[in-house]
DNA sequence: CACAATTATCTCGACGTCAAGACAGATAGA
DNA sequence: TCTATCTGTCTTGACGTCGAGATAATTGTG
């Protein structure tokens, strides 16, 4: 295995998956372990992100799942009304999650439900007033604190970093229909 | 708000979270939400991989945290043994945690407890040979699916994307020392 | 018009994680 | 040495999620 060359830049400094992957050279020569480089650095980031949003949402009352399902509201625009399928489809979760969620966002006064006068079988579930007003409080905070944390790319940068980012993706999101 | 240059590179195709910048573009025309076009796309993508991983330890009767919990042993070479505190370091969990982990691995036959003999608080947690064989097969096979994954990015851009990715990580590993 | 397949939501039990705290042993200062 | 503090591991109870399946309404087919 030609590893000889796949190092990294002189100057940049180390992190975690830099070490981990010392340690697997170490242990496994005979191993291309480069592909942890990229998709292991994606899988710590995101836990270290849900730390921080959970911090964030936190001064705003609300928790990481509450946040999920009120965006997915909000984001829909006027009368900010989904059903539970919808919601399920967008947060990637199950319907029993999602069942438990809105009973849960209900009993806080965040969302309402309704039957769906178009399908007997449905329910329609719509954010309060105060709902939108906590949820809009809480994304404005969200986006501050990641602009920060983003504060070490350039405008450039972050632009190339979202389409190397897209590419993988894609398989994903034209394949996969998410949990049901 | 100056949005109107920011968006996606002409020729490349579309992802879910383009979908979502879209969406609140409208919603909220007032906000910059830019920083979704990184930060979302690492947490849907690590979300992904998740999956991925667990169907390709699947194949190998292995759950997600068994691997993360044997590779940690595997990695840290001969004898392959380290005390539940190292552990749970290693893999962001809490003790209580560990201790259930390290509970079923041991009555799985994958690992072994045993007194450490310099503190008598301490643990000391080793793999079994079935551990080592199991976790060096399902490792394998998670290189070679992840390879897959990238096939997408020629050499140098997956070099470029994990010098971006550690930018961004390199502040969280540097303040932080996981749960306890 | 009836029946089968599909769709939408909810119910329930099992599971893994966390947070707080219990407990034993180690360590350092008076 | 005695005591206070710290460290390492385990215990416990609460919680959120999943997966399987129940129920009910809708849609499509013959």
């Amino acid at each position: 295995m030609t590893l000889h060359h796949a190092g990294r830049d002189a100057g940049q400094p180390i992190d975690e998956v830099d070490r981990l992957v010392a340690a697997w050279h170490l242990e496994r020569p005979d191993l291309d372990v480069e592909p942890l480089q990229v998709l292991s650095r994606v899988s710590r980031l995101a836990r270290h992100l849900d730390r921080a949003r959970r911090a964030a949402f936190a001064e705003h009352d609300l928790e990481t799942w509450e946040f999920d399902v009120l965006t997915a509201l909000r984001r829909s625009g006027e009368p900010y009304e989904l059903s539970p399928g919808a919601l399920l489809r967008a947060t990637l979760v199950t319907s029993g999650t999602m069942t438990n969620r809105i009973d849960r966002l209900a009993a806080a006064g965040l969302v309402r439900r309704r039957p769906d006068p178009e399908d007997r079988r449905g329910v329609l579930v719509s954010l309060t007033e105060a709902g939108r007003v906590r949820v809009d409080g809480a994304f404005a905070d969200l986006l501050r604190r990641e602009r920060e944390l983003l504060a070490g790319l350039g405008k450039h940068e972050q632009q190339a970093l979202s389409d190397l980012l897209r590419t993988l993706l894609v398989p994903f999101d034209a394949t996969d229909t998410g949990a049901h």
